[in-house]
DNA sequence: GGGTATTTGTCCGTATGTATT
DNA sequence: AAATACATACGGACAAATACC
């Protein structure tokens, strides 16, 4: 056996998805069908697709069909900016695109929007405590929110503050609202803390249930999610929160700028 | 039918996992042990098996059994620099344990090489050209590397660059051997072109068969790569280099600080 | 709403191949 | 060479989701 049958059979498949036979979108034969036609018994078929999904060429849908997925339009995101604005807010904007589509989309009109935070105060664990330079199980704020573009999931976004922010003051942090204008100016009014700089950490691991479930990500658990953990700090470079947000993998990118560039440089070139 | 058989089967073996019951390396039970503990088929307790696979909690080797997953000490690398910088090289550090281990492992010591360039005269494909602001199809140099760290392999990279810039005397850029002091000051001198800028893309995909074969990542192709996208800039704000570079997601971090840092703000905090 | 056909999902048993010890 | 353990492949049965009439 040079090649087990069902790698033969997910290969053929897979070039006719990459040459463009099978388009996005458009519906494989069903597993009935390609067992006569690659006469293969139906686990074995279904071996193939399985291997083809966990590359995420296509996708299953019970009671439907199998389909080749459609490549979403990714959402770009860039971490560098002014280190004393809002780190919270960044921009979003549309990528030149990757291969075939005739009509330049250019910058795509897309609004951001977020749920109320859900508030709750926490012992923190080592994740959060080391950035913030805290012991472990130190009681922090937790304001937790989900974040959408154009009403579609987008983010899950914590970020924690030392409990003494509230004895000291600014007792809005506790308060399951949006702080206008910014927590990072609430914060600069209320105790004086200037946000002089920050700190990303891009990782990517598994997603979890809830994960899964906000982003109607595969339950096989095949598509990772970012964490970005941003670590924030003021004036005496003391950590002053901490940020932790989630996106999936396969619908986002991020860019970072280093140096002065020149203006017409735009990710869309 | 609440939740079908292999994925119970499934949860309860992720459970002993992360509570520790199982430890990393352990091996578990054997298909055929499971498959009596559960009173499941064989099949089932596959199906069980490819379900924590998919999920990086286990893997399986032929004729030995299935163990859980060793997690890897990741490779920590910062984005942000000297933008006048040789813009490939970056430092890797260790990070802060996650959990459970007793002694700090503070830094590691750990060194990096490079294969010889293999270099190579291209045709610029769309990703290469957009960011290059060059027309698909001009000849591009390309000179690609393998990395490793401690001889264990870190990254795949590639850079281009205009083929003009031989044409006007970097003659260096199409031979195959290591550019001292590097290529950034090499264009310095020979062409004048000072790198005062870039911008990093970061994005996650598959591996291809060659990614997954220098990286010794799982067939399935579950684990993603890192592919990023850094474009350098001259004084005039023109595009001089395209560095790609392929980091597997599953050992590899990032890490981008913006503003003025704190002297003491280090990743190990 | 109900019923039926279609399609994928789950589960079983069995046989044989391949890698490792 | 033999034993062990996972990998591949087959065939069958029923369940669950969806679409359509």
């Amino acid at each position: 056996m040079a090649n087990p049958m069902y790698r033969q059979i997910a290969e053929d498949l897979r070039e006719q998805i990459e040459s463009g036979k099978l388009r996005p979108g458009q519906q494989l034969q069903t597993e009935l069908e390609l067992r006569e036609h690659y006469d293969a018994s139906r686990n074995t078929v279904r071996d193939a697709i399985k291997w083809l999904t966990t590359r995420g060429l296509v996708e299953t849908r019970p009671g439907q069909g199998t389909f080749v997925v459609q490549k979403m339009d990714p959402y770009v995101t860039t971490l560098t900016g002014d280190p004393r604005g809002p780190g919270g807010d960044i921009t979003v904007t549309a990528q030149y695109g990757e291969a075939a589509d005739d009509q330049p989309r250019g910058i795509e009109q897309r609004i951001t929007s977020s749920t109320i935070p859900q508030v709750e105060i926490q012992q923190a664990p080592a994740e959060v405590a080391g950035p913030l330079r805290i012991a472990e199980g130190t009681q922090v704020i937790s304001r937790h929110q989900k974040r959408y573009v154009n009403d579609t999931p987008w983010s899950l976004q914590t970020t924690f503050y030392p409990m003494g922010f509230v004895l000291q003051g600014a007792n809005k942090l506790i308060e399951a609202v949006d702080i206008q204008p910014g927590t990072v100016s609430y914060l600069a009014d209320t105790l004086g803390l200037r946000q002089v700089a920050y700190r990303d950490w891009i990782t990517v691991r598994a997603p979890n249930a809830t994960e899964t479930q906000f982003f109607n990500l595969p339950q096989d658990g095949r598509i990772g999610v970012f964490e970005i953990f941003r670590t924030a700090f003021d004036q005496t470079g003391t950590p002053m929160r901490l940020t932790v947000s989630v996106y999936p993998t396969d619908r986002n990118q991020f860019v970072l700028n280093v140096g002065t560039m020149p203006d017409s440089a735009s990710p869309a070139g």
